[in-house]
RNA sequence: GGAGAGGUGCCGGAGCGGUUGAACGGUCCUGUCUUGAAAACAGGUGACUCGCAAGAGUCCGUGGGUUCGAAUCCCACCCUCUCCGCCA
């Protein structure tokens, strides 16, 4: 179940060209349309098989309770007929538990087709929906208006890396991480952790005091339905840390914790829209993705992020995606960071989403777009696989909601971008306004040496 | 980690191996009554699969097993609670 099995009878074109648009494989559904016919003969089989045994079983004890003797001829041949019913039944059922499976494996491997309107290609058919903020160049005169310095006036200078500013400022350690942990695995010191926690803060305050948002803090391990539930499992299976011994996920973002928090659930009348947001860190194996962005903090293994994750009803759902993006965007405006709104195409969107939107962020010192967050909508996809339900009306028909995520915001890449953006010509950075509050002071450094 | 108790429907709570999908109570819904409400009374009130329908089937923590037949018996696992131990 993922698609749905009704959908996937009464339009099996339109999933078809949602796996192709996606790059999946279009056999998939007619494997599984056929799959589901032998699965549904079974079914009935088996069903009469199990009417007839129950209705001879019955009338066993019913004989027996008229007077019939428990070990007559009458009953004993009511029993060996139900055995012989029986043995047809085992061989039919375990054909029919075999047939579910296989029905189920290959929905699984169906992806949520895209709204119509989404671009179809790769990476080339990003639609930019707008963009915000000045996008500054790496060369900076200097008396920039973000960088003025008395110590620099009269000339230009060239803004750095993030890992450059980072490492003289002794605010992110990469090498002892990688001695404690491993490449991608980042320390946070100083001013740099406190950075870190003052953005956290700062985001889930702006959610649950502005937005609305009821925190949630989650575990950060997940077994392997909750996994199965958002659809890492079968598709990101690789890019997540297992703990083998305990059967447990490391979560590659809190998306999945907090939307299982329903799993299996009926949502009772007026409880939708349910708003969460939580903190977690977010591990990941990145996996294929070896001697890419190696340098800084743009790709690693462990990073922090706020994440909203919405249920809402099934016709709300396309507005509050775009409510959601606006929550994220908000944060990055009042950050002052530039940024650009992505619709992404069909092949960058992922497998279980139906509409994407990517904020990147505009990081100065190495000159490019960051993702920093991804706002996404499921649809009922998530939601069939979770089985999380809602009612419209007491006693009414349980219907499955529609989920949606965002990252509001990642954190690694807003630091990177942030320390780029912010830095002045003497190294130092300044802080934004509104994490002031939080850091205790306008500006990090200038380094010592 | 050790010892014990237990996991049944929206909730509480029954359930000799054979009309128990599940008593009883509550909740909620619909009627009757009432100017209205409350109370009282009557009826109804789980999910899922297959089927045009009638209807059939599945589900009593999960997975196996015994049996003609299992919510009821056996085994394993998971979870909850109590006590002990350990500990941020």
């Amino acid at each position: 179940m993922s698609v749905g099995l009704q959908r996937l009878r009464d339009e099996p074109d339109a999933i078809r060209k949602g796996a192709i648009d996606k790059g999946e494989d279009p056999a998939l559904v007619d494997a599984a349309l056929a799959a589901d016919t032998r699965r549904r003969e079974l079914q009935g089989e088996a069903d009469g098989l199990r009417a007839e045994r129950n209705a001879t079983s019955k009338s066993i004890g019913e004989s027996i309770k008229a007077g019939a003797r428990p070990d007559g001829p009458e009953v004993a041949a009511l029993r060996s007929r139900s055995t012989e019913i029986g043995k047809r039944l085992g061989d039919i059922e375990r054909e029919l538990t075999a047939a579910e499976a296989q029905v189920e494996d290959l929905l699984l491997r169906i992806p949520n087709p895209a709204e119509p309107d989404v671009p179809v290609g790769g990476e080339e058919a990003n639609v930019t929906v707008h963009t915000w903020g000045e996008q500054l160049p790496r060369s900076q005169p200097a008396e920039g208006e973000v960088g003025a310095d008395a110590s620099a006036r009269g000339a230009t200078w060239e803004r750095r890396p993030h890992w450059e500013l980072a490492e003289a400022l002794d605010i992110i350690d990469l090498r002892r991480g990688a001695k404690i942990a491993g490449s991608g695995f980042p320390v946070y010191k100083g001013a740099g952790a406190a950075l870190q926690r003052a953005l956290i803060t700062w985001f889930l305050d702006v959610h649950t005091r502005e937005n609305g948002f009821t925190e949630i803090w989650p575990p950060i391990v997940i077994n392997s339905a909750s996994a199965r539930g958002t659809g890492q499992i079968p598709d990101k299976e690789d890019q997540m840390y297992v703990v083998t011994r305990d059967d447990l996920y490391l979560v590659p973002t809190a998306e999945v914790p907090v939307t299982n928090l329903h799993r299996d659930e009926i949502l009772e009348p007026g409880t939708l829209p349910i708003h969460y947001v939580a903190y977690t860190p977010c591990f990941r194996r990145e996996a294929g993705a070896a001697g890419k962005d190696t340098r800084g903090i743009l790709r690693v293994h462990q990073f922090d992020k706020v994440e909203m994750v919405l249920f809402e009803r099934p016709e709300v759902s396309g507005a509050a995606l775009d409510w959601m993006t606006g929550r994220a965007e908000d944060l990055l405006q009042r950050l002052g960071l530039a940024y650009r709104v992505l619709l992404m195409s069909t092949r960058e969107m992922g497998f279980v989403q139906s509409r994407k939107y990517d904020l990147e962020v505009w990081a100065p010192g190495v000159e490019r777009w960051l993702e920093v967050s991804s706002c996404s909508n499921f649809r009922d996809y998530q939601a069939r696989r979770m089985a999380i339900r809602y009612r419209v009306e007491k006693g009414g028909k349980a219907e499955l909601v529609h989920t949606l995520n965002g990252s509001g915001l990642a954190l690694a890449r807003t630091v990177a971008a942030l320390l780029e953006t912010y830095q002045l010509a003497d190294g130092s950075i300044l802080v934004p306004e509104v994490l002031r509050p939080y850091l205790g002071t306008d500006r990090i450094g200038p380094p010592a040496g």
